[in-house]
Formats: C-alpha cells, structure tokens, sequence
DNA sequence: TTATACCCGACTAAAATAATCGTATTAATT
DNA sequence: AATTAATACGATTATTTTAGTCGGGTATAA
C-alpha cells in the first residue's frame, strides 16, 4: 500500500550519485555494484531518463552518464509521472473505468486526498533528494 | 505506485453506506449488491473491523453490522495501518532489511517524505470521507 | 580490432493483491 | 425442531503488478 517502485528508488539512488561526482561519466555498472542494483535493470531506467533529457549518456568506453543541469528543480511529481504514468491511490484517478460509475459514494473525498498527496510531491524538488 | 487497496476502498464504502443507514444492521450481501463487491472478500474486511472494534457484528436473519460511535474521528492514518499494516513508501521505513544499510544515498529524505505522507492522513478523519 | 559501455525489445520470475471456497456457528422465523 | 439467513474464519487459487533477466545490436576509445 503507498508504495514507491523499485525504479523510482534506482532512479534516486543513481542520481544522487551522479550529481556527487559533477560532470563525469558514470556507468550503470559502478552505480549497480555500489549499491547492490540488479545491473540491467538500472540500466533500464537510466536510458528511460535519457530519453526524458533528465540525464545525458556517452558510449564507448569511458562512457555513462551524466546529469543534466536544472533536473534539480524538477518536481517529484513530474519526475515520477514522467517515469511510471500518473499518480493515483485509486483506479478512477487515472483511467475512471470503474464498474461504479456514480453508484461510488467516496469518489469525491477520495479524489480530494490524491490531490493532496500530488501536492507533497509538487512541493518537493528532485533535487532535495539528490543533492 | 501509491496505490491504496481494494480492501480500504471497500471497507470505506462500507463504512460510509452504514453510516447512512444509521443503527439498523446492513449485510454484508446488502452492500455487496449495491457496489458491486465481492461478497466474500467484503465480508471479510467486515469481520477484520469488527474485531478492530471499529463496527458491531449481529448473527442469524436480519443480522449484519453498524458502525460503532467515535469511528469517525478515528484518523485515516491510524484506519489504514489497522487494515493494512504500517505506512512505507519504501521498505526500509516498515522493516528496515535493506542490503543496502550505510550504503543508501536517499534514506533521509525519503524518510522525510513518508513522514508527510502519514501526516496528510493523520488530518483527515474517517468522517471525513465516510459522512 | 577489441573491449567497454549504451540501446532496446522480449521474456520470465516473484511478489503483492484480489478473489473464491468450504465448513462451522449463530439466531430469527415458522 | 427445522429451516434459513446471516456472520466467522482458515485455506486455497487467480490475477495483476512489479521486478528482474536475456539476447542481439550499436557506438567509440584505446
């Protein structure tokens, strides 16, 4: 219940690393073997964020990757919309394809609370987790 | 991701069809019928509130439950970890078995952002979404 | 030209969640 | 007393989500 994925904490972890080491290239391999991450999998979810231009790669030998100036000020909404689809701690914050329909007598409380916990996350920068 | 179970949504929607109905006793059928649930898996959330105290169960015909006074201003949060355990976005905020130990580079502020989560639920009431 | 590292889709495994089943017990009604 | 409608509860199965693996490809530094 409430629960953050794996991905999202990989995705943290190596970004923080990341920025420790400023500008250098960083393989998915260093950051996997330090901090015990399945390698393939991490691997995976750098090149997801690559895509997203949160973080740049260079291949080759002596290759990684490298955190993009101004991800910091990225909020942890969008960041973790960006990497796993919208937030919503029930079904019919998201796709509304519910067998209720109006018969649901939460709905409204309900949706008022996934609000709130999209505005804790608003309010937190990637970068107060990775720097 | 951040997703609430089932078994909340229903034992709240239970609660909050009760609630409507006052001190007469409601079947779990009843309700089951009406929202489309699970009988079966309804009435067994039913039973785990009842031992939590938070309703009063009667047998036999015309038996069923209601809703015991002060229920409502039980806090979402302390509902949620009666029904389904501690609140953790990540494992090592319930368990604290992580391979990782000194290694994690985002421990704290994880931690810093669970502690909010609980404190939204800590201010909303179970009367909140049920009346 | 070889070794290292990213790229990417398909696949498999594991865990968590959701749902069902069977049997027992209780109590109102007839 | 028998029947019926309801809760009680453990065991099991099914489904979905999450996590992890594999294989083949591309780029590039030395």
């Amino acid at each position: 219940m409430l629960k953050l994925t794996r991905k999202l904490e990989y995705a943290l972890i190596a970004l923080r690393h990341m920025q420790d080491k400023g500008d250098t290239f960083i393989s998915a391999k260093e950051i996997a073997d330090m901090y015990l991450i399945p390698q393939e999998l991490l691997a995976k979810t750098l090149q997801q964020m690559v895509k997203l231009n949160y973080i740049k790669a260079a291949q080759g030998p002596h290759g990684g990757y490298r955190v993009r100036k101004g991800l910091t000020e990225i909020s942890m909404t969008q960041f973790m919309e960006d990497l796993e689809g919208p937030i919503g701690i029930v079904d019919c914050n998201i796709n509304a394809e519910c067998i209720q329909l109006d018969n649901c007598n939460i709905r409204l409380p309900i949706k008022k609370i996934n609000s709130n916990i999209r505005e804790i996350f608003n309010e937190i920068r990637v970068g107060d987790i990775t720097s």
